[in-house]
DNA sequence: CTGTCCTGGACAAAAGATTGACAAGACGGC
DNA sequence: GCCGTCTTGTCAATCTTTTGTCCAGGACAG
């Protein structure tokens, strides 16, 4: 453990610290009071000052909360001491699930929470296994609307507020990703069905939006070719013309609003001509209505809402 | 199984033994109070607080209980003979498969050259089959050196001159990744392998080099994990840190050269140690070659050179 | 002057402990 | 196969400890 260096020059008043750690400034003075479990340097007038460390330390006793231990009882650990307790007990508990037990009761709400343990602590394995242990309890539409949805958006939230390091959403989307291509093109499909293109516009990063509609139109009947995230408006329309697509799905998420987005969707609309059905969703869509209507593409609110809407077209 | 030191200094309070175990907190009680299972030792208030061996011996209780015996009769068995009875259960229950495997002497450039024309046509199944096809009829090292590695080499080529079109990258690269995927993360892994992080530095975007690189490592014993593409060096050494890595491989693809890596590469020699090895390969390396000496990076030439490269480490 | 931060006290919610009870399934005798 | 008895997981009620949250009143920073 050689040199570690985020500790010297960067000195972070308390609100900043508490938006990192995801930890409210009570209980930050709380613990300082009760358990000198960071004893952060103060200004001349007495205001608080915490380091880098601190920040990490606060970050490992967050951690070690979750997971059940008792603040008194960690407190005083050394960082290090924690995050070795942290590493046995993912250990232990990934040993001890494998052992199956019977299933209580399924709330999504609570897979939600685990699933987001899983990945504020990066444990890859314990997130899958969450991902799976819902998929077999709930049925389609309800894990990816219940738990998916609500789980990426917390994440999204958590990632812009920096309470989330850029690791933990990476490692999510690699999980999220694999899950869902699953979903999304099981081994062998001859497929009469209606193609449908999912992409996500030019500018627009977030592909896990648009694999969850890619997975819910196979569901309801669609054959979905998911072309990737962040594609110009011409070379979707390649894709939908080299595929002989029905339609077309649109994810919209982040950045929310882009003033090049409305010019890519404006050509979008050319390209494919002007009666080839559009839909467009995600928390982005909305800041766009005007472009929307103008370029007649349908809203979809929800994914609950999709299956509908397809099936107009389809008929 | 072998190396388990049962830490006498940590004691865990009901609850996280509770998750460690899987079983519920009345029955932890409840197996005390009846039997005396396990009597943890209590705080001056009356908390119990269990020992790493109580945690061990309770998950054996509970395998013997999920196996039919009753609680009464086993609650007061030593460990080891819980365990020589699992044992015994287990291998009763043992019935293992052999799967054959047949390896007709196949052309790897026939591959390169079917899967090339498969993105070229936007198919996403044959591409998948194409590999498959590969997967089986070659081993784990060529199918990587010599199958996927030219044909990414062509399609980026080919992207970068603009033959190829984006939705073609991104085709191809889905379904890699999907494929890769399957290679680095087997379901279940009880971990005693050392730990490799594998990533991309900030500013690289391109990812599969890097799950190559992963599921390569794999193949030597090692147990990697993956923290997704473009990472500051601050970040990165979170990884290595968080999951207690033993080395760290990065993978430099594209652009080629870019200024802004060098700075990136030695923050990260800064932020993870002047000792801990970092190994670096990908057609981007040379031309940071001196960078990379400077920061003491191994280079590795090529996949093939991987894993004797860690080898040199894991000693 | 407004928004952020400090201290110390008070309070409410969560997590545990204890005791007792109950119901479903296992077991054993007939 | 039937019936009483045992086992055992679960639940409820109640109390204590621990911990998160809120507030008041004041100080400081920008």
């Amino acid at each position: 453990m050689a040199a570690k260096k985020p500790s010297s020059v960067a000195r972070h008043p308390i609100g900043v610290v508490s938006s990192r750690t995801g930890l409210p400034l009570d209980v930050l003075r709380a613990w300082e009071r009760r358990y000198a479990a960071v004893v952060p340097t103060r200004t001349d007038t007495g205001r608080r000052l915490y380091s880098d460390l601190d920040v990490e330390r606060l970050r490992a006793l967050r951690v070690a909360v979750d997971q059940g231990r008792r603040i008194s009882d960690v407190a005083s650990l050394s960082l290090a001491k924690l995050q070795a307790l942290q590493q046995e007990d993912e250990a232990s508990r990934a040993r001890s699930r494998r052992i199956a037990r019977r299933r209580p009761k399924a709330e999504p709400a609570e897979y939600v929470t685990r699933g987001f343990a899983a990945v504020e602590s990066l444990d890859r394995d314990q997130l899958v296994r969450v991902l799976e242990e819902a998929e077999v309890a709930l049925d389609r539409l309800s894990l990816y609307a219940d738990v998916l949805v609500p789980l990426l958006r917390r994440i999204g939230e958590c990632w812009r507020e920096g309470t989330l390091r850029i690791v933990n959403e990476h490692v999510a989307t690699d999980v999220f990703r694999g899950f869902l291509a699953r979903h999304v093109a099981p081994p062998d499909a001859p497929t009469d069905r209606p193609r449908l293109i999912v992409t996500t516009a030019a500018g627009q990063l977030h592909e896990l939006g648009a694999l969850l509609v890619a997975a819910t139109a196979r569901d309801h009947g669609w054959e979905p070719a998911y072309l990737g995230p962040n594609l110009p408006a011409e070379e979707i329309a390649a894709g939908v013309e080299r595929y002989g697509a029905r339609a077309l799905a649109l994810s919209l998420v982040y950045p929310v609003v882009d003033p090049r987005l409305d010019a890519e969707l404006e050509n979008l609309r050319h390209y494919v001509g002007s009666e080839f059905p559009i839909f467009v969703g995600g928390d982005a869509a909305r800041a766009h209505a005007e472009t929307l209507k103008a370029i007649r593409a349908r809203y979809v609110a929800s994914l609950a809402d999709l299956g509908p809407a397809l099936a107009g077209v389809a008929a």
